[in-house]
DNA sequence: ACCCCAATGTTGTCAATGACAACTTAAGGT
DNA sequence: ACCTTAAGTTGTCATTGACAACATTGGGGT
């Protein structure tokens, strides 16, 4: 956050993105509910009643972030996808990898995406995001099935369970408490694991941190229906 | 709700179990954030300042009710295994069925115990309650992995994933907007099906209700492993 | 080049809230 | 009956969101 002391203009020159970027910030420190307008007009060094001429009120405001990280979120996990290749499994595990990288890497849009309350203000635009958010996990989801996984799940009830997961890695790893006392290493391998168990829990790990799995044993058998991806 | 109008006594008679109890109607309408400690005593016909009496601020009291709240949470799940016998399995898929229930059943409650700020400003009797939450789960979790479920992966990323997974599908429930949006018929069934894919992905549907799975295909093989529980 | 107006900021105010202080009431043990 | 003290009350202050009325300035049309 780099301050510029009492402002040497009238104008700020722009203040919206100021107060969006601020506020981002804000929300990854202390989270969204200790945000506060005049907090933030105070630490861009403008009047209380600056953030008003860009955004009517709060819920204005967050709407504005929500719609930003909901789009930048749709980028990123389609990113994912795209990397991962062509196999609709591998596709749909990179992108549930990416939901809960997003998650941390961008704990200000995450966190205001996945607010009740943002959710429940949305205004036309952020609806249609969060349904093209909402359309790009089904489809994956589709795909998926139709290469074999879960055949016998409806889709929905599929993809409740792959979000809900992720959601609550997501909500785990975010929240500083638990992260803090169970001292994790290495988040990537922790991704990966969890979203292993989402898709394929009867597969064997492939690369394994001897201190996080359980003595080997189980020569060869037991998991016949393994590498589906 | 019942309001009394204007006190006909000086002293409520139990103003600390009645605001705890009006807290919780609040949360369970209208969300933790919208909770009022002034709205609280109007209420409950009381002066603005008389909560003070019982909680010295609000945290205290979202603490008061996050301690009875996880407490209750405790014996219902810890009832839900019981009542389902003694395989480690079972119990487990039954406390994981009674984590989604609780949070249906008792909103309120389970919306403080697992918001991030209540949880960070716990005390020590709250801790200590939230440890035997977390030791319930884990030991079950042991046994579970003990009676051949997922033998590779450690018990914390077993812990880690079913909790994400409860804790989400309760968070998608839990909002009304998802809720109202999606036309949730048969909440039980949908639970025990979402359960169904933390424990046991490969097994068949039991009980089926044909509006929510595919196409029955499938005439036997491919399930090698079913029926664990 | 000039002027004017609309976008952008500012000061002022109000109601709601959490928190605290000082005062008041009444309930129950001795 | 008394009187200590738990339980409520009124009063006040700082903070905040929201709004209204006023001020400044930069850029576009003439």
């Amino acid at each position: 956050m780099t301050t510029y002391g009492p402002s040497l203009t009238y104008h700020h020159g722009n203040l919206r993105k100021a107060l969006l970027d601020r506020a981002a910030a804000v929300i990854a420190e202390q989270g969204i509910e200790c945000l506060s307008l005049r907090a933030l007009a105070r630490d861009l060094g403008v009047s209380h009643a600056a953030p008003s001429r860009h955004f009517t009120d709060k819920a204005d405001l967050l709407r504005a972030l929500a719609t930003e990280g909901s789009d930048k979120f749709i980028a990123y996990v389609f990113a994912a996808a795209e990397a991962a290749g062509d196999n609709p499994l591998e596709r749909y595990a990179a992108m549930g990898k990416a939901y809960i990288r997003f998650s941390l890497e961008y704990p200000a849009y995450y966190r205001t995406i996945a607010h009740p309350e943002v959710v429940a203000h949305a205004d036309d635009e952020l609806k249609a995001s969060e349904k093209r958010r909402s359309l790009i996990i089904n489809d994956a989801a589709r795909a998926a099935q139709a290469a074999g996984w879960l055949p016998d799940e409806s889709i929905d009830d599929i993809v409740m369970f792959s979000i809900a997961t992720v959601r609550g890695v997501s909500a785990m790893l975010g929240d500083p408490l638990h992260s803090r006392q169970s001292e994790i290493r290495d988040y990537e391998a922790l991704i990966d694991r969890m979203v292993r168990l989402i898709i394929d829990p009867a597969a064997p790990q492939k690369s394994l941190n001897p201190a996080t799995r359980n003595d080997e044993k189980q020569p060869g058998g037991k998991n016949n229906e393994g590498d589906r991806m």
